[in-house]
DNA sequence: TTGTACGCGTTATCAC
DNA sequence: GTGATAACGCGTACAA
């Protein structure tokens, strides 16, 4: 009857651990640990040596330690405005495509469109150590940029694509999207043309710059057709916009919605006012989301390149996390496509 | 000029430590660990001065060290099919809000309705010691559910409510939810009611039972007038749908839609088409999601509690995390509601 | 190239 | 009730 030691005071969870790996194989922690992470200076067969002890024991790193005794863990910390917005799914399914192959996680924070909780999401994510940062736009307090900055983390910037010097960022000029779409009910003929917008976030109001500056440079711009609305967006506004613009100025022959849930819920109410579209009024809108195309008549829309922003958000981001300060931060400028349907 | 002595091999990070707090406060790090934790067995008297001293230098819990040290970490792993599917995102922002206030965080990962990717991810995330787990459905591998059951994780499954000895879940009945629908249509007067679905999930197959159900207890089952399709849900694969139904049975009187988007999708089919709904045909969706009330002619829908199933089944988990075992495992089956509107 | 020694920041255990 | 000690599992630093 051996009992073990009093002093044993093991409180191990019964994981395999990397010792036992290295027991089991003949070599020191450090050695495996090496191999395992693919480090170079390790010799091929020790290296085999490693792999197969760890297959055999079905040893798996623990991310927690792996992260205390390292400088960060295997989580990269992706902030988007709002889920129900179909445009950041799609970028998120990116990222995640790009990245967990590569043996980083998307830690995904919500933070409706509101700084202050963008904020409190950087603070409580932050000491979670992430390897990379993942963040939409530029528009946040003071005190987030601070963290970022101390916290010393890679960070990508999403969806805008600004010239800033040291800075990551990935997107698209939202301004000159808007101006493609304005430009193009400008060609169909359209003089009395009304821009509705709902959220009001730094995206939606460059959307309204690319605008007014379009419509400027047509000389027919008119501030009585701009309708800003800061709920946020839903069909259910954009019906709402619908009626509105035409009770407010019923000689609007376009409408460009910023985003094509309004311009969704917009057709429907014209449907609904027997308005007819594009016949009396031209309608537009932005992202291209899911329906658009089944809508009646079919929705033009702007294709902004989610997927595209994603991946190639993830790639820069990659290439910081891992060369370290070597790879200086770019910034990528995407391309977009205007689909044009039978709203316009 | 008194330089660090070169045996100080010390490698910190900079960041503020249990220990600076402690000497800072004159108590041991554990006192303060204590303290800090809201532990009972510690003096009024110390606890505020640990506190004090905690909050005067800004000193924030490293989650890495406290989850290597202690059994496991604030991460609340939470899976979901899909979120281009509204109904998980609606479920996310309500186990978010009760999460996060209890120091919780959600860790999102997407599944695509796939038991290999969702084993994936549990393989990948348990690993990470979360503190719970919120799983949708029981719809899995059996290496996932043997992952599960040896992570000793709390975990409470999401949308479904069966009756499982030993097993957390919150949801609704699927089946039943689905059978007041077509009870409506029949209500309606209407006889030859289809049934169009897609994705065929273990929900959506629920779902096609109780409309079978419905209709065979009431002796107008017909098996022809069941559409199923593998294909992921949208608006464009409903009014494809609605095309087929009406080309294969034009006898069709209702169509129950297994899922808003594609009901959508049906009801624009049916403008196009110049199909009177409900007057030739009524139509029926799942779930009443964005839009569905902006539809010409509104959509009759089930509103189901998404929101209700994220808070409880979070309010569940916590019990569960907290009270050890002590807090055995409840089934929680929440109310729908029908939505009747002008498309029935 | 490999290994030794130790630190990462916290909590569990046990003695006082 | 409080604190010393060790352990959690891994990676960094440096020596060999």
């Amino acid at each position: 009857m051996i009992d073990p030691p009093s002093t044993d005071r093991r409180r191990s969870t019964g994981r395999v651990t990397l010792r036992d790996v290295a027991l089991a194989a003949g070599l020191s922690p450090i050695t495996v640990s090496r191999a395992l992470r693919g480090e170079r200076a390790v010799a091929p067969a020790l290296a085999d040596r490693a792999r197969a002890a760890a297959q055999q024991l079905g040893y798996v790193p623990d991310p927690a330690a792996r992260a205390l005794a390292s400088r960060h863990g295997s989580q990269v910390l992706v902030l988007v405005p709002m889920l129900s917005n179909a445009v950041f799914v799609d970028v998120l399914e990116a990222v995640h495509r790009s990245l967990f192959p590569q043996g980083f996680h998307p830690l995904i924070g919500v933070t409706h469109y509101d700084a202050a909780e963008e904020e409190l999401l950087l603070r409580t994510y932050l000491p979670h150590r992430p390897a990379g940062l993942l963040l939409t736009g530029f528009d946040r307090s003071e005190a987030a940029r601070d963290l970022i900055q101390r916290s010393g983390v890679p960070c990508v910037h999403l969806m805008e694509a600004p010239t800033l010097p040291g800075i990551a960022c990935v997107g698209f000029s939202q301004t000159d999207a808007a101006a493609v779409v304005t430009r193009h009910l400008l060609d169909r003929g359209r003089r009395r043309i009304a821009f509705c917008a709902a959220q009001l976030d730094a995206r939606t109001l460059q959307r309204a710059e690319g605008y007014r500056r379009c419509l400027q440079d047509a000389g027919c711009h008119d501030p009585a057709l701009e309708f800003l609305c800061p709920e946020r967006s839903s069909m259910g506004l954009g019906a709402r916009l619908f009626e509105e613009v035409l009770a407010r100025s019923p000689d609007v022959d376009a409408i460009f919605f910023c985003n094509d849930d309004l311009a969704q819920g917009g057709l429907l109410a014209a449907n609904r006012l027997k308005v007819s579209v594009p016949g009396q009024i031209a309608v537009a809108g932005f992202n291209d989301l899911a329906g658009s195309d089944q809508m009646v008549p079919p929705l033009t829309s702007l294709r902004t390149p989610r997927a595209e922003v994603g991946r190639a958000a993830a790639a820069l981001l990659l290439d910081m996390m891992r060369g370290g300060s070597a790879h200086a931060p770019r910034c990528v400028r995407l391309d977009f496509e205007l689909i044009v349907r039978g709203s316009t």
